[in-house]
DNA sequence: CCGATTTTGACATTGCACTTGTCAAAATGA
DNA sequence: TCATTTTGACAAGTGCAATGTCAAAATCGG
């Protein structure tokens, strides 16, 4: 019974450090972007077509989970700023397949492998089980507290 | 070396889960407020006031860790809305200490028990010893990206 | 092939959750 | 006592979106 309780509130607390996480992750990603024009979420762009390839804009809103309207504009202005380009689509004639140029492709990559060097750094601490554990406990969390929106309470 | 990859990658994965985490808890704690005229934020000065008892705005802001003049404007609401009252502060003439009334203290009691009913649901599907771990490495990561914002990369 | 429905890009509007800046009164500290 | 800091109040601006609408184009069902 008291055990219960313990669990719970540690879930508590553990939900709760989601937004200093997130914050302190975009300071970091932000910090690494400073003069190249990019914000978080066009970083986020670039890495979703590095890891997944080219796609269009409706496909890239739906794997990140925001408005196509709004990934719209982002992509808009990535095109300005030469990172991504734009194919002919033969599947859609209105919604061309983008890509990353070489320059988008260098600089992602770039961007990416000084990420992974930090993530290396501050791995050192944690053991592979204990990082392993975390982030099933995570995805089982997000899971749970999704399932349980809009019903009950 | 394979190994330090691997880790690297499951860090990398989740922290960026941080954001659909937020989200999903954010929705799901909005999902209880509704007919409270709560935000979520405004549950957030509730608690404090509930767990670390009446203060000032700027002690409360200094918690949140967010701006005093936005914490101003929110206690301000919640003023009116009843369910935290001024008092004197001795220490301070311009600064009066907020505290919860009887009935916010009613509500947000009644709010964290039912969010801890969903803690409690949530933890049966996990143990113990993979919620804390789970913690641990949170709180390592926070404190790591922290450090590592603003200097090198 | 055709008519109805859906998808898409473009554009406009709005809202939320803040931050930043400023001011004056008041409080504090040297 | 006098300089500095704290505080509440107010104003303006910013970033990240959601939402709504439109028209062109594409897709789908028959």
């Amino acid at each position: 019974m008291h055990n219960v309780n313990m669990k719970a509130e540690q879930l508590h607390q553990l939900i709760w450090m989601s937004r200093p996480l997130m914050q302190a992750a975009e300071s970091c990603v932000e910090n690494g972007l400073t003069g190249t024009n990019l914000t978080v979420r066009m970083r986020a762009v670039l890495e979703i077509l590095h890891k997944y390839g080219e796609q269009t804009v409706p496909e890239l809103a739906a794997r990140l989970d925001i408005q196509r309207q709004y990934v719209q504009i982002m992509c808009n202005e990535t095109l300005t700023s030469g990172f991504i380009e734009q194919r002919p689509n033969p599947r859609h004639k209105r919604s061309p397949i983008l890509t990353l140029t070489n320059q988008g492709s260098a600089l992602i990559e770039d961007i990416l492998s000084k990420e992974m060097q930090i993530m290396q750094e501050m791995s050192e601490d944690l053991s592979t089980e204990d990082i392993a554990t975390a982030l099933k406990v995570i995805l089982s969390v997000v899971d749970g507290l999704k399932k349980r929106t809009g019903e009950r309470k």
